[in-house]
DNA sequence: TTAACCTTTAGAGTTAACTCTAAGTCAAGA
DNA sequence: TCTTGACTTAGAGTTAACTCTAAAGGTTAA
Protein backbone atom coordinates (compact mmCIF):
# COMPACT_ATOMS: atom_id res chain seq x y z
CA UNK A 1 0.00 0.00 0.00
CA UNK A 2 1.21 3.39 -0.75
CA UNK A 3 0.31 7.57 -1.00
CA UNK A 4 -0.54 9.71 -2.70
CA UNK A 5 1.59 12.82 -2.73
CA UNK A 6 -1.13 14.92 -1.28
CA UNK A 7 -2.06 12.37 1.26
CA UNK A 8 1.93 12.06 2.10
CA UNK A 9 1.29 15.76 2.60
CA UNK A 10 -1.11 15.89 5.16
CA UNK A 11 0.04 12.99 7.00
CA UNK A 12 3.57 15.53 7.80
CA UNK A 13 1.54 18.37 7.80
CA UNK A 14 3.11 19.89 4.49
CA UNK A 15 1.68 20.91 0.91
CA UNK A 16 2.20 19.16 -1.79
CA UNK A 17 4.17 21.82 -3.52
CA UNK A 18 6.36 21.16 -0.75
CA UNK A 19 6.97 17.97 -1.00
CA UNK A 20 7.71 18.35 -5.24
CA UNK A 21 9.82 21.20 -3.84
CA UNK A 22 11.82 18.80 -1.79
CA UNK A 23 12.26 16.21 -4.22
CA UNK A 24 13.52 19.19 -6.75
CA UNK A 25 16.29 19.63 -4.17
CA UNK A 26 16.94 16.17 -4.06
CA UNK A 27 16.11 15.22 -0.64
CA UNK A 28 13.44 12.66 -2.00
CA UNK A 29 15.90 10.26 -4.14
CA UNK A 30 14.04 7.07 -2.21
CA UNK A 31 10.40 7.93 -3.31
CA UNK A 32 9.36 5.77 -6.45
CA UNK A 33 6.93 6.60 -9.07
CA UNK A 34 4.34 4.56 -11.30
CA UNK A 35 4.11 3.41 -14.34
CA UNK A 36 2.21 6.79 -15.02
CA UNK A 37 4.72 8.64 -13.38
CA UNK A 38 2.41 9.57 -9.93
CA UNK A 39 4.83 9.24 -6.91
CA UNK A 40 4.11 6.87 -4.93
CA UNK A 41 5.01 7.30 -0.98
CA UNK A 42 5.51 4.13 1.06
CA UNK A 43 5.16 4.09 4.86
CA UNK A 44 9.28 3.87 4.95
CA UNK A 45 9.14 7.06 2.75
CA UNK A 46 6.76 8.66 5.34
CA UNK A 47 9.81 7.82 8.03
CA UNK A 48 12.10 9.84 6.24
CA UNK A 49 9.77 12.93 5.56
CA UNK A 50 9.91 12.40 9.67
CA UNK A 51 13.29 12.88 10.19
CA UNK A 52 13.94 15.83 7.15
CA UNK A 53 11.40 17.34 9.11
CA UNK A 54 12.90 16.44 12.57
CA UNK A 55 15.90 17.89 11.32
CA UNK A 56 14.65 20.91 9.30
CA UNK A 57 12.03 21.71 12.95
CA UNK A 58 15.49 22.10 14.80
CA UNK A 59 17.26 24.43 12.15
CA UNK A 60 19.10 22.41 10.17
CA UNK A 61 18.90 24.42 6.62
CA UNK A 62 17.53 21.78 3.79
CA UNK A 63 21.24 21.84 1.92
CA UNK A 64 22.76 19.93 5.26
CA UNK A 65 19.61 17.90 4.93
CA UNK A 66 20.30 16.56 1.94
CA UNK A 67 24.23 16.00 2.25
CA UNK A 68 22.79 13.76 5.07
CA UNK A 69 20.58 11.77 2.54
CA UNK A 70 23.51 11.75 0.43
CA UNK A 71 25.15 10.02 3.28
CA UNK A 72 23.06 7.58 3.28
CA UNK A 73 22.67 6.61 -0.05
CA UNK A 74 26.42 6.30 -0.27
CA UNK A 75 26.51 3.45 2.22
CA UNK A 76 28.00 1.89 5.20
CA UNK A 77 31.20 4.20 4.86
CA UNK A 78 29.51 7.36 6.12
CA UNK A 79 27.99 5.57 9.42
CA UNK A 80 30.45 7.94 11.00
CA UNK A 81 29.89 11.19 9.23
CA UNK A 82 26.31 10.80 9.67
CA UNK A 83 26.61 9.94 13.82
CA UNK A 84 28.52 13.03 13.86
CA UNK A 85 25.71 14.97 12.17
CA UNK A 86 23.39 13.85 14.48
CA UNK A 87 25.29 14.41 17.63
CA UNK A 88 26.00 18.13 16.25
CA UNK A 89 22.52 18.79 15.98
CA UNK A 90 21.96 17.64 19.18
CA UNK A 91 24.43 19.96 20.62
CA UNK A 92 22.80 22.91 18.69
CA UNK A 93 19.38 21.80 19.96
CA UNK A 94 20.50 22.20 23.61
CA UNK A 95 22.30 25.46 22.74
CA UNK A 96 19.50 26.71 21.40
CA UNK A 97 17.09 25.52 24.13
CA UNK A 98 19.37 27.66 26.44
CA UNK A 99 18.88 30.82 24.31
CA UNK A 100 15.43 30.57 24.93
CA UNK A 101 15.61 30.04 28.73
CA UNK A 102 17.12 33.31 28.68
CA UNK A 103 14.77 34.74 26.30
CA UNK A 104 12.00 33.57 28.59
CA UNK A 105 13.02 35.37 32.05
CA UNK A 106 12.96 38.79 29.70
CA UNK A 107 9.31 37.75 28.60
CA UNK A 108 7.92 36.62 32.03
CA UNK A 109 9.71 39.77 33.31
CA UNK A 110 7.74 41.77 30.36
CA UNK A 111 4.73 40.33 31.11
CA UNK A 112 4.98 41.09 35.18
CA UNK A 113 5.57 44.36 34.01
CA UNK A 114 2.86 44.76 31.32
CA UNK A 115 0.37 43.24 33.83
CA UNK A 116 1.11 45.85 36.91
CA UNK A 117 0.73 48.85 33.82
CA UNK A 118 -1.79 47.82 33.11
CA UNK A 119 -3.73 47.29 35.90
CA UNK A 120 -2.98 51.13 37.17
CA UNK A 121 -3.56 52.17 33.29
CA UNK A 122 -0.08 53.47 33.53
CA UNK A 123 3.80 52.87 33.33
CA UNK A 124 5.25 54.18 36.82
CA UNK A 125 5.62 50.39 37.22
CA UNK A 126 9.31 50.74 38.68
CA UNK A 127 7.89 53.61 40.99
CA UNK A 128 4.99 51.20 42.35
CA UNK A 129 7.22 48.47 42.61
CA UNK A 130 11.18 49.06 42.93
CA UNK A 131 11.85 45.17 43.27
CA UNK A 132 10.57 45.34 39.66
CA UNK A 133 13.75 47.39 38.47
CA UNK A 134 16.04 45.65 40.31
CA UNK A 135 14.94 42.20 38.38
CA UNK A 136 15.26 44.03 34.91
CA UNK A 137 18.80 45.43 35.95
CA UNK A 138 19.81 41.80 36.27
CA UNK A 139 18.38 40.97 33.08
CA UNK A 140 19.32 43.20 31.08
CA UNK A 141 23.02 44.01 32.63
CA UNK A 142 24.95 41.32 29.96
CA UNK B 1 27.66 58.76 26.97
CA UNK B 2 26.53 57.20 23.45
CA UNK B 3 28.25 54.76 21.45
CA UNK B 4 28.30 54.66 17.72
CA UNK B 5 26.58 52.18 15.52
CA UNK B 6 29.92 49.59 14.83
CA UNK B 7 30.36 49.33 19.15
CA UNK B 8 26.48 49.48 19.90
CA UNK B 9 26.38 46.58 16.99
CA UNK B 10 29.14 44.84 18.15
CA UNK B 11 27.23 45.14 22.02
CA UNK B 12 24.02 42.81 20.92
CA UNK B 13 26.09 40.72 18.56
CA UNK B 14 24.93 42.58 15.21
CA UNK B 15 26.36 44.28 12.27
CA UNK B 16 26.43 47.75 11.75
CA UNK B 17 24.28 46.87 8.66
CA UNK B 18 21.63 45.46 9.99
CA UNK B 19 20.94 48.03 12.82
CA UNK B 20 20.53 50.47 9.20
CA UNK B 21 18.37 47.95 7.84
CA UNK B 22 16.41 47.79 11.10
CA UNK B 23 16.25 51.90 11.45
CA UNK B 24 15.15 52.00 8.26
CA UNK B 25 12.90 49.00 8.89
CA UNK B 26 11.44 51.95 11.65
CA UNK B 27 12.19 49.57 14.52
CA UNK B 28 14.75 51.79 15.92
CA UNK B 29 12.65 55.41 15.66
CA UNK B 30 14.16 56.07 19.78
CA UNK B 31 18.09 56.56 18.44
CA UNK B 32 18.85 59.83 17.72
CA UNK B 33 21.65 61.12 15.85
CA UNK B 34 24.36 63.52 16.68
CA UNK B 35 24.58 67.05 14.92
CA UNK B 36 26.69 65.43 12.17
CA UNK B 37 24.60 62.90 11.00
CA UNK B 38 25.89 60.41 13.55
CA UNK B 39 23.50 57.48 14.90
CA UNK B 40 24.12 57.72 18.90
CA UNK B 41 22.73 54.79 20.91
CA UNK B 42 22.36 55.45 24.60
CA UNK B 43 22.11 52.55 27.55
CA UNK B 44 18.78 52.73 27.05
CA UNK B 45 18.61 52.00 23.34
CA UNK B 46 21.22 48.85 23.95
CA UNK B 47 18.19 48.18 26.02
CA UNK B 48 15.70 48.28 23.03
CA UNK B 49 18.04 46.13 20.84
CA UNK B 50 18.23 43.51 23.60
CA UNK B 51 14.10 43.36 23.75
CA UNK B 52 14.16 43.27 19.62
CA UNK B 53 16.82 40.27 19.78
CA UNK B 54 14.75 39.12 22.34
CA UNK B 55 11.96 38.80 20.25
CA UNK B 56 13.53 38.03 17.34
CA UNK B 57 15.32 35.56 18.70
CA UNK B 58 11.89 33.62 19.53
CA UNK B 59 10.87 33.84 16.10
CA UNK B 60 8.88 36.92 16.04
CA UNK B 61 8.94 38.32 12.43
CA UNK B 62 10.54 42.15 12.32
CA UNK B 63 6.89 43.42 10.91
CA UNK B 64 5.29 42.24 14.31
CA UNK B 65 8.58 43.83 16.85
CA UNK B 66 7.94 47.05 14.86
CA UNK B 67 3.97 46.82 15.53
CA UNK B 68 5.37 46.44 19.67
CA UNK B 69 7.69 49.38 19.02
CA UNK B 70 4.52 51.71 17.21
CA UNK B 71 2.38 50.88 20.14
CA UNK B 72 4.75 52.06 22.54
CA UNK B 73 5.35 54.91 20.46
CA UNK B 74 1.37 55.33 21.14
CA UNK B 75 1.66 55.54 24.68
CA UNK B 76 -0.40 53.85 27.77
CA UNK B 77 -3.59 53.19 25.40
CA UNK B 78 -2.01 50.13 24.07
CA UNK B 79 -0.81 48.69 27.20
CA UNK B 80 -3.24 45.93 27.32
CA UNK B 81 -2.11 45.41 23.28
CA UNK B 82 1.97 44.80 24.52
CA UNK B 83 0.94 42.71 27.71
CA UNK B 84 -0.83 40.35 25.57
CA UNK B 85 2.15 40.53 23.10
CA UNK B 86 4.19 38.81 25.69
CA UNK B 87 1.70 36.44 26.81
CA UNK B 88 1.25 35.25 23.06
CA UNK B 89 4.94 35.24 22.62
CA UNK B 90 5.18 32.74 25.54
CA UNK B 91 2.89 30.99 24.70
CA UNK B 92 4.59 30.65 21.22
CA UNK B 93 8.04 29.90 23.18
CA UNK B 94 7.00 26.95 25.17
CA UNK B 95 4.82 25.12 22.72
CA UNK B 96 8.19 25.50 20.32
CA UNK B 97 10.10 23.97 23.55
CA UNK B 98 8.00 21.10 23.46
CA UNK B 99 8.25 20.49 19.33
CA UNK B 100 11.95 20.69 20.03
CA UNK B 101 11.46 18.34 23.00
CA UNK B 102 10.12 15.82 20.68
CA UNK B 103 12.74 16.38 17.72
CA UNK B 104 15.27 16.11 20.43
CA UNK B 105 14.23 11.97 21.31
CA UNK B 106 14.38 10.90 17.48
CA UNK B 107 17.72 12.25 17.02
CA UNK B 108 19.10 10.67 20.49
CA UNK B 109 17.67 7.55 18.96
CA UNK B 110 19.10 8.40 15.72
CA UNK B 111 22.63 8.87 18.13
CA UNK B 112 22.12 5.71 19.87
CA UNK B 113 21.47 4.11 16.02
CA UNK B 114 24.58 5.09 14.58
CA UNK B 115 26.63 4.91 17.44
CA UNK B 116 25.84 0.68 17.08
CA UNK B 117 26.31 0.87 13.54
CA UNK B 118 29.69 2.78 13.70
CA UNK B 119 30.90 0.63 16.49
CA UNK B 120 30.01 -2.57 14.17
CA UNK B 121 30.77 -1.30 10.89
CA UNK B 122 27.25 -1.62 9.47
CA UNK B 123 23.75 -1.17 9.66
CA UNK B 124 22.60 -4.31 11.05
CA UNK B 125 21.36 -2.11 13.94
CA UNK B 126 18.00 -4.03 15.07
CA UNK B 127 19.16 -7.49 14.71
CA UNK B 128 21.78 -6.58 17.45
CA UNK B 129 19.26 -5.11 19.11
CA UNK B 130 15.43 -5.25 18.78
CA UNK B 131 14.72 -3.49 21.68
CA UNK B 132 15.77 -0.20 19.63
CA UNK B 133 13.53 -1.30 16.96
CA UNK B 134 10.71 -1.22 19.42
CA UNK B 135 12.01 2.02 20.26
CA UNK B 136 11.92 2.99 17.06
CA UNK B 137 8.09 2.30 16.25
CA UNK B 138 7.28 4.09 19.49
CA UNK B 139 9.05 7.35 18.55
CA UNK B 140 7.52 7.28 14.54
CA UNK B 141 3.63 5.67 15.02
CA UNK B 142 2.57 9.65 15.17
C1' DT C 1 47.66 67.50 7.03
C1' DT C 2 47.49 63.16 5.70
C1' DA C 3 46.27 58.36 6.21
C1' DA C 4 43.31 55.06 7.96
C1' DC C 5 39.09 54.08 9.31
C1' DC C 6 34.66 55.11 10.68
C1' DT C 7 30.04 56.72 9.30
C1' DT C 8 26.21 58.32 5.95
C1' DT C 9 22.62 57.36 2.08
C1' DA C 10 20.04 55.06 -1.65
C1' DG C 11 19.48 51.27 -3.72
C1' DA C 12 20.87 46.75 -5.75
C1' DG C 13 21.81 41.83 -4.85
C1' DT C 14 21.50 37.50 -2.19
C1' DT C 15 19.70 33.44 0.15
C1' DA C 16 16.47 30.11 1.89
C1' DA C 17 12.38 28.13 1.55
C1' DC C 18 8.74 28.09 -0.29
C1' DT C 19 4.45 29.21 -3.35
C1' DC C 20 2.14 29.56 -7.39
C1' DT C 21 0.94 29.18 -12.51
C1' DA C 22 0.15 27.08 -16.84
C1' DA C 23 -0.66 23.50 -19.58
C1' DG C 24 -1.31 19.15 -19.71
C1' DT C 25 -2.17 13.93 -17.90
C1' DC C 26 -4.47 10.49 -15.04
C1' DA C 27 -8.05 8.09 -12.07
C1' DA C 28 -12.55 7.25 -10.05
C1' DG C 29 -17.49 7.83 -9.61
C1' DA C 30 -22.30 8.71 -11.99
C1' DT D 1 -18.39 8.32 -21.52
C1' DC D 2 -18.06 12.36 -19.01
C1' DT D 3 -16.77 15.14 -15.32
C1' DT D 4 -14.27 16.22 -11.33
C1' DG D 5 -10.39 16.56 -8.94
C1' DA D 6 -5.72 15.14 -8.05
C1' DC D 7 -1.55 14.59 -10.28
C1' DT D 8 2.63 15.92 -13.63
C1' DT D 9 6.41 19.33 -15.27
C1' DA D 10 9.13 23.58 -15.92
C1' DG D 11 9.69 27.66 -14.49
C1' DA D 12 8.36 32.22 -12.57
C1' DG D 13 7.24 34.89 -8.40
C1' DT D 14 7.26 35.83 -3.39
C1' DT D 15 8.82 36.80 1.30
C1' DA D 16 11.87 37.68 5.10
C1' DA D 17 15.93 39.13 6.53
C1' DC D 18 19.66 40.43 5.52
C1' DT D 19 24.13 41.82 2.88
C1' DC D 20 26.66 44.53 0.05
C1' DT D 21 28.16 48.59 -3.03
C1' DA D 22 29.29 53.17 -4.29
C1' DA D 23 30.17 57.64 -3.41
C1' DA D 24 30.67 60.87 -0.15
C1' DG D 25 31.56 62.91 4.45
C1' DG D 26 33.39 62.72 9.54
C1' DT D 27 37.11 61.44 13.19
C1' DT D 28 41.45 60.42 15.11
C1' DA D 29 46.41 59.33 15.67
C1' DA D 30 51.09 60.37 13.76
Amino acid sequence: MSYSIGEAAKMVGLTAHTLRFYDKEGLLPFVKKTSSGLRAFTESDIEWLKIIECLKGTGLPLKQIKQYIDWCIEGDSTIPQRLNMFIEQKKRVEEQKAKWEKHLEKINFKIKYYEDAAKHGDLNVFERNPKLLEEKKKLFKD
